[in-house]
DNA sequence: CTAATACTTAGAGCTAACTCTAAGTCAACC
DNA sequence: GGTTGACTTAGAGTTAGCTCTAAGTATTAG
């Protein structure tokens, strides 16, 4: 497929995939007679597993180390795997400091609505 | 206190803390005869605030809408009551997201360790 | 009195992650 | 055969949130 539909498929701008090709996130796209990008269902798979490790706020500088493990096949997969390991720890800190602020949010709300309420009776 | 003893107190640098009064997000820094900057502990306790809102990803944009409303007083109380809501509902979507993404990145680990013992089995 | 230090301002520079522009090539339709 | 439209590239511009610089004033220490 061209980039256009690629994508389309990956809600990924034309632009922005080309960015990521050049940075190194997006490896070996290969090109037609025109040297124009047709990309692959692999490529699907990629882009959506960069997207999942964005979501989780992974840099793109990390991802693409991950792409270059990647690259460099089957003997790199323990390092792959020590960097999901890691990122996936950060997450787990993440939700738990997210969720301790959001308790402290809420306890923020209770306060407004005290205040609220005792405008409404006084 | 000075800009330095209130930087080293709430972990925030000078230059942020100034950039953070020139956007609105601090508002009635007191000024002494010099013009110097003199801070209380209630510019600690609402810097505190700032700093947590921004740790649950509020953009600054935000948190002076949110600073806006406080410096007009108490009847803005039910509005800044919804702006905290509507920010908590958006961080339980986020922590609820990331869990589902933290979930995928495990099954990828644990496809990542069968490919790993498969290797030294042979 | 001079040097060091802390502050002031306006405004430039930086980083991440795009996002867009300009200038150009190439194929396809009418 | 011209023009429309999709693609190419290098590189400039954008946004958020700082971060730093330059030029200047005021206080303090020796």
């Amino acid at each position: 497929m061209n980039i256009q539909t690629f994508s389309k498929l990956t809600n990924v701008s034309a632009h922005t995939i080309r960015y990521y090709e050049k940075i190194g996130v997006l490896k070996s796209i290969e090109r037609d007679s025109n040297g124009h990008r047709y990309f692959t269902s692999k490529d699907i798979d990629w882009v959506s597993f960069v997207k999942r490790l964005k979501d989780m706020g992974m840099p793109l500088d990390n991802i693409k180390q991950y792409a270059d493990l990647r690259e460099k096949g089957e003997s790199t997969s323990e390092l792959r795997k020590q960097l999901l390991q890691e990122h996936a720890l950060a997450v787990e800190k993440k939700i738990a400091i997210e969720s301790l602020h959001l308790k402290n949010i809420r306890e923020k709300i209770g306060f407004y609505e005290k205040i609220i309420n005792n405008n409404l009776k006084g």
